[in-house]
DNA sequence: TTGACATGAAACCAAATGGTTTCATATAAG
DNA sequence: CTTATATGAAACCATTTGGTTTCATGTCAA
């Protein structure tokens, strides 16, 4: 089956946490440091710095070191595997739907 | 943010592991009972149970019992939220390679 | 140089995760 | 009825996860 290679785990296993997903959001808006980020959320800076790590090993995010900040910024390219394998049963969903329109009419002669 | 809300938190959750996504994939084939499926995997029975209750919370897959079997199968709608999230950063990637492509194009003046 | 600021890194922790084995139960088949 | 099948359920386990606190380091500013 479609395991063994699974190029997008990290992508997915990045997109599973909720802050993660608010920190992606964020960074898509535009590129910031982690103290700038924290500001965001409840959690302690280390927190979102381990959190940060993990988009970094995705590759949803890129580091650059600027003077003694660290500015993170959302690299949208790593979302696309991930988005392709999702939008394969968006087509499925489409033809369910198809599905059921047909039956309902034949349902309603 | 848009934290809080989070409503498909458990399909992120539930897409997170491999194993989940193939079984989404098989089930996306054809429904299955849970011996079925546990012949495509090399994890124990009670794993996969495991998978499925998962998928079922994440509304990711309906359950019907027929008999002594449990039939599993897919249920495309509960993607449909997550893949949108997605879907907005796929947008969101075009216009950066159309960013990318005027720059490029200014370069090359 | 001396702080103050932004961060890295390490040690630690409770809870969740993914897996197992074992045992119980309901149903289909002889 | 008896047996084999398909599953549920419980107990258990190692690892990972998401979080913390504490301490070290490098850099900007006065």
């Amino acid at each position: 089956m479609s395991l063994g290679k699974d190029i997008n785990q990290p992508v997915f296993r990045a997109l599973s946490d909720p802050t993660r997903r608010a920190i992606l959001e964020l960074l898509a808006d535009q590129p910031r440091s982690i103290g700038a980020l924290v500001s965001h959320f409840e959690v302690s800076r280390p927190a979102i710095a381990k959190h940060l790590k993990v988009l970094e090993d995705a590759q949803l995010i890129a580091v650059s070191q600027q003077g003694r900040e660290r500015i993170n910024s959302f690299q949208p390219l790593a979302l696309k595997s991930a988005a392709d394998w999702m939008r394969w049963f968006d087509q499925f969903w489409d033809d369910r739907l198809e599905r059921l329109k047909h039956a309902v009419e034949e349902e309603c002669l």
